[in-house]
DNA sequence: ACTGAGGGTGAGAACCGATTTCACTCCGTA
DNA sequence: TACGGAGTGAAATCGGTTCTCACCCTCAGT
């Protein structure tokens, strides 16, 4: 599965499989992924994760999600784009099908002058158990 | 102009002017907006400055907006729904006049049995300066 | 006025995730 | 074998945010 990405450090690899894993709706922080990281290489270090993480993040193999009013970022495989809810009540993250239409972000590239590269939806508010 | 919120105490009102005088796009941090209260308040305090626009987000006066990819979150008054782009360059942050259709908010909500009460958009890519 | 309670306030410490530093290891090549 | 560059782990550091705590100010009830 983690095939499509050649030549990468071994540590790397680890951090690679885990978030993989994990699936499109993992949602690990890097933390976690360290934690899960460790069962496979106990000697890895935190700062490799890191490291491993933005490396990943540069090639396109993995996304960084920064969630709107979450402490700290959380990873996932690079799927296709989707927005993600967080429950106020519970902080819990779920994926949601949607993205900004292709034409719209043209358009607004071009009103603009600017060349947009990526996009983050994120909606907030109460899932089903908290209703 | 910030009259339609009362009963704020002396110094919230102090950063709810400051919030309002940079306008819409002003996109001020928590430390700019300290900076500037001072030059209004000389002994108002960061904690004071932070608490204030907890409440006053609470309050809905001012929007707390995170950027992703950005280390400190920014602020602006309450206005209509908006977009932002954050151009990986320089940095700058700029509104985007683009909001999810109230109607495709309302369909995820209900498909996904979730309660959405905020959204935030942002784009990130290189702004006309950056190329 | 006096008093007590409660909210507001400033300074600085504490916290926490993210990032950097640094010395060391590993592995390829010459 | 000697060298050099990339990878690595532990710990220090950073920066934004939040908390703590002692003080102050206002105001209601007397």
């Amino acid at each position: 599965m983690s095939s499509t990405v050649q030549g990468l450090p071994p540590n790397y690899r680890t951090v690679l499989d885990v978030v993989e894993e994990a699936g499109p709706g993992g949602h690990l922080t890097a933390q976690e992924i360290w934690v899960r990281a460790r069962a496979l290489q106990p000697r890895i270090g935190f700062a490799t994760v890191h490291r491993g993480l933005i490396r990943l993040h540069e090639l396109g193999a993995v996304m960084k999600i920064d969630v709107s009013g979450e402490a700290s970022a959380v990873y996932e495989p690079a799927a296709s784009p989707h927005a993600h809810f967080r429950c106020t009540g519970c902080g819990a993250i779920s994926d949601l099908e949607y993205a900004v239409p292709a034409q719209t972000v043209r358009r607004l590239a071009e009103r603009h002058g600017v060349a947009i590269e990526r996009e983050a939806v994120t909606f907030t508010g109460r899932c089903a158990n908290c209703g």
